[in-house]
This record gives C-alpha cells, structure tokens and sequence, in this order.
DNA sequence: GACGGACTTTGCGCTGGATCAAGGACCCCA
DNA sequence: TGGGGTCCTTGATCCAGCGCAAAGTCCGTC
C-alpha cells in the first residue's frame, strides 16, 4: 500500500540505517563546525573538543544532571525530550550535524539527549568553553544568536503543539525537517526518518496510532509516499499550504 | 458560588486591576533591573535607556517587525503571542517587570507584544546594546544565561501543551505564575490575573470554556477560590501535585 | 529459512475537550 | 438607575484524537 507499483523511485530508497546522516567521520566535524560557524571560530574553538561516540541508543546526557559539557553533533541524529514520573514524555526536539546541545550553559541540562542510530559529537569542557567565549565577543555573539534561534523554534513548536491539528503538526514537522535537511546539503525529497513513529508523536503531542494514521492518509491522498525508513514528499504545494505559519 | 460565604478573605480581594503589579514608576526601573541584574551591570545599562508607556492593550511590538529595540519590562504586564493567518492564536508567555523582551537580539521578533492594562518599560536601542554588551563579557554572558532559562521554560511549556491534561495545566500555570511573582515580590496567596480567560486559553492551548469550567472545578473542589481579579491559592499541597514535572 | 522481537498499521469504540448556545456578572458612562 | 458592552460561566451536544486490541512488516540471528 505504501508503494504504489507504478511509481518510479530514484535510488537509494532502500533503508540505509541513518545512511544520509553519516558523511565519513573524519571530514564530519570539519563539515559540522564549518556551517554553524566562520573559520576564525572554529578554529578558536576547534583545539578544545574532544570526539564523542555514541551506539543506538546510548544517552549523551540526562535532564537535570549536572551540565559539564557542551557539544557539537557531527554526525547521526540524537533525541532530545523529557519525561513526566508517569512516564509521558515529550520530544522537545531532534539534533542533526552542525547542532550545538547544552549551549544556554545553564548548570544543568534542561533535557535529555540519546542517540538515534549511532552517531558522534564534539565535546568541549563547559567551564573552558566558557571562558574561551569569554574573551571572544564575536564568538559568544553568534552562539548567542544561535541560541535565540532555537528560542525563536521553540515558540513555533507551542503554537504547532497548541493550536494545530495533527494533520497540521505532521506536516510542518516534515516541512521543518526538510528545511534542515536542505541546509545542511542532504536529500530534498527522501526524508530519512532517523526517529520511530513513536518519537514524531512524543515530538507533536499525538499518540503513535494518529501519527501513523496520519501518515497513511497523507500517502493515500497522494501527498507523500512512504518508504522504508523515510518518506518522500510528492505535493509540497499542499504541505506547505498545511504548515503554513 | 466562588466566593464561599464563610471563607475570611483578607484584604485586598475587591479588583484593583493590576494594582500588585504597578509599584510606583519613579522606582519601577530600579527595581525592575536590580532585580535582573547586578549593581554594576545596571550601571552600565542605565544611560542607554528610554522610557516607554503603554496604555491598555497597546502594542510594544509586532511579530516580524524588525527589531530595532530591546526592552526590560519596568511595571505592568504584556502578553507575547503569535497568531496564525485563520485567527488561531498561541499566547507564549507574559512578561512581568524585571523581564527583558527581544534579549535574543535577532533580527526581527519572534512575537507579538501588548499591554494587559497599563505597563511601562525601558528601552534600549538594539544596535547600541549589542556593541554595549559586546565591551563587557560578563554581562553579555549574563544575558545569554538569561535567554538559556527562557529557553529552558519554553521546554516546560512544550511538555505542558503536548502532553499534560486541562487541569494539569491550569494548575502548573497557577503555580509557575505564583512563583514568578514571588521572586518578583509580589503577594504568594492571592494571585492577580491580569490577562483574561481567553489569553489563557491561547497560552495553554485551551478553549475558554475549558479553562472557565477547569477554574469553576477547582473553586467547587475548595483547591483554589475565584475572586474578582484572579484566584486566591488554596491547597497548594494538590496544586503543586498535580503541576508537578 | 523460520523464529523472535521491535516497530507499524488498522479497526473500533470511547472520551476529553471543542463547539454551539444561552444566560449572568460586572463596568463604564449617561 | 439604567442601558449597552465586554468578559465569564454553565449546559448540551459533537468529534478529533485517544486507548485498546489484533494483525502485519521488517530485521537480525541462529
């Protein structure tokens, strides 16, 4: 059903496992510093990072725990969200190659962070950070500026998760996921979803049979079509229409 | 109904709109950046200032208006919402005094601000704060810090509105209301509202209704008491129970 | 190549909160 | 003291999305 016969799909479609999220790990950090920051920065920056691996799975950090670290992810995708006692959780977000965790540089993170798939990150010494930035205005601007990004996000994400239907979240989260897929020079039309079903909808605030259900409609209507660990977006007319700020 | 005849109520409950939240305007904007910042820093930010009134309603600023100015909220309240082409509108926060607003120093603002009844601020001329902060390291990290705890509070927004009931949600925005206006000064037990029913309902992704019935629920369960111009707090033990992260 | 486990899809009935509708309280101003 | 506007409350009904249950799919492993 997911697969109409006669559609022609454009290699690869087959599920390579994060495959578009992984580009060599040497080059990767290079790659990652290079968009988020001007060379002068990065080599400011780069002298005191340490590489970071994680499995599927594997937790970078958890909430609330102490917060010695900054990072830089430079390959893979990491889950960030937060837990209720009762075990309801929410996604606040996902962090691709060239996004910065824990950079707010409060004491303690304010989610926690694990990997999806395996995937790898700088890691730099907070209070080091701190004081590199410190005598770098420039730099502690950008990262500022940078942080006012993810502020202006985050107020997106309330109006998304109070005010939108699900067929609305589903497809900014995939317009949104797009977009930063573009701008960090990887597909525009096969999204490779690197997070589960259940994920997206502790991400939108749904439950994991609306997301599927959702999208089930979404490639019925001839919007989209899903393939095996992602999806390709056919109507991005409509999809845009639908995210619509 | 919500005022319970046999309840002692001490004074003031009769609504003197906004009343705990103007503290006079000559010392308003001492008060407001002492309280943000240390003595030093606000000596340094003072002379840049501009006052600025607003009336009942009046706008400060529009979403996507260029951001030629950043403000520290002096007295009053403001309401910071978006509104989505079809009227749909998501209220993310309110501002109180002491509260900066545009502090990420991007661009253009990510919202719209208003009065809710009167309210002053300071305002600062982007450009000149930016190279003002750029010469003092320790107050621009300061700021950053400032916009991390924004951030992290916008975490705890997007956990509520995703995943949390009506009354889980009118009882965290009591709670966290009360405790902004402690660190604030102002009184613990009774809490103004200055925004309506229906601001309330568009920051906690509610209808009216909703949030109308989910207070009237609380007042008939003796957990809180409606009076005119907010609610006095009652069983804060259940309160704080069922807002609980 | 078939077994097991994790994830996804689909059907169905249910419900929390939305929507529609009607009053009620309060306030400003005449 | 009364009339009109705004905001709030309450009741009745509806429905988008939830919760449960049962297949179906995919994948790694032995």
């Amino acid at each position: 059903m997911s697969i109409h016969p006669l559609t022609v799909i454009p290699a690869p479609y087959r599920p390579i496992p994060n495959s578009l999220l992984r580009n060599g790990v040497g080059k990767a950090r290079l790659i990652s510093l290079s968009a988020a920051l001007p060379l002068v920065e990065r080599d400011v920056l780069e002298p005191l990072s340490r590489r970071v691996s994680l499995a599927h799975g594997e937790t970078l950090y958890g909430q609330d725990e102490p917060a010695c670290s900054v990072f830089n992810v430079t390959s893979g995708a990491l889950r960030l969200y937060r837990i209720l006692p009762d075990g309801r959780r929410q996604v606040t977000g996902f962090a691709f190659p060239g996004d910065f965790l824990g950079l707010s540089l409060l004491d303690r993170f304010a989610v926690s962070a694990d990997a999806l798939g395996s995937a790898t990150a700088c890691r730099f010494e907070r209070l080091a950070f701190k004081d590199l930035i410190c005598g770098h205005p420039g730099l502690m601007m950008h990262l500022h500026e940078i942080t006012g990004q993810e502020l202006s996000r985050a107020k997106d994400m309330m109006m998304l998760l109070g005010r939108r239907t699900a067929e609305e979240k589903i497809g900014a989260f995939l317009v949104g996921l797009q977009e930063r897929y573009v701008r960090i020079g990887l597909s525009a039309v096969t999204l490779e979803l690197p997070m589960g079903r259940l994920d997206i909808a502790d991400h939108l605030g749904l439950t994991i049979e609306t997301v599927s259900r959702t999208l089930s409609r979404l490639d019925r209507d001839g919007c989209l079509l899903i393939v095996p660990g992602g999806v390709r977006l056919l109507d991005q007319a409509r999809l845009a229409r639908m995210s619509a700020h």
